[in-house]
DNA sequence: ATCAGGCATCGGTTACATCA
DNA sequence: CTGATGTAACCGATGCCTGA
């Protein structure tokens, strides 16, 4: 075994036993899964020693051109990260590297944002729909409140003449269906009446 | 048509710097 | 000092393209 291919194995056997001891413990796989391991990610060679690799921070300067060249393209072609990259003194990688991070945060923005307007658009929906409800119940009631006058003046005029025609009118004549779907059932005695004949007052449909 | 290799990109993650 | 946050860098997976 050649001291390269010793040094292989050793990194092997070193990136197996670096599993997230914390982390892939408590990873339980559900049967027959399999969970693969992450390789542990190597330190900074500037790690421990000297300031030489430790400027990882890109000024200011560097990071206004790369924004100004993302606000103009979120794509990167190898030829313009090239030129990008000689001008700002820095490995094409590294301007890969920094578009890729940087569409990153740019979509989990964006999301954040198609976010709190959905959340917006709902609750003003939500209001919504609790304003109509209570309307609903106010209509119920007026419903009500007019079915009783109703039924006393039928009575009434029973009493007056049963030869009447208003004394054969019946509720059961009209249409059942039309406020099931609103949550209204039970409200079937409701008139059926042609659009735009609103009513104002509680006795205003006996005009009609 | 298909297969392998190169390359770009993505989502997820890690390491590190900075700040409150 | 410490935890939270931001960011540069890395990793593995995937898809596309191209040449054999």
């Amino acid at each position: 075994m050649t001291s390269n291919m010793k040094t292989q194995v050793d990194d092997q056997m070193v990136l197996l036993s670096q599993y997230y001891p914390g982390i892939y413990d408590q990873l339980i796989p559900e049967q027959g899964e399999v969970v693969k391991p992450r390789r542990r990610r190597k330190k900074n060679k500037a790690d421990g020693n000297s300031s030489m690799m430790r400027k990882r921070k890109l000024s200011d300067e560097q990071v206004n051109l790369l924004e100004q060249n993302f606000g103009n393209e979120h794509k990167l072609e190898s030829e313009r990260k090239d030129r990008l990259a000689s001008e700002l003194g820095l490995d094409p990688r590294q301007v890969a590297v920094w578009f890729q991070n940087r569409r990153a945060r740019w979509k989990s923005k964006k999301l954040e944002e198609e976010y709190s307007k959905l959340k917006s658009q709902h609750d003003s929906t939500v209001l919504e729909k609790c304003q109509l409800e209570s309307e609903i119940l106010k209509l119920k009631e007026q419903l009500s409140e007019a079915e009783k006058q109703i039924n006393s003046l039928v009575e009434r005029s029973d009493g007056i003449s049963s030869t009447s025609p208003c004394s054969s009118f019946s509720m059961e004549a009209m249409e059942p269906h039309f406020l099931g779907g609103f949550g209204m059932e039970g409200l079937e005695n409701v008139f059926c009446l042609p659009e735009n004949n609103y009513i104002h007052g509680s006795l205003d449909w006996m005009n009609i």
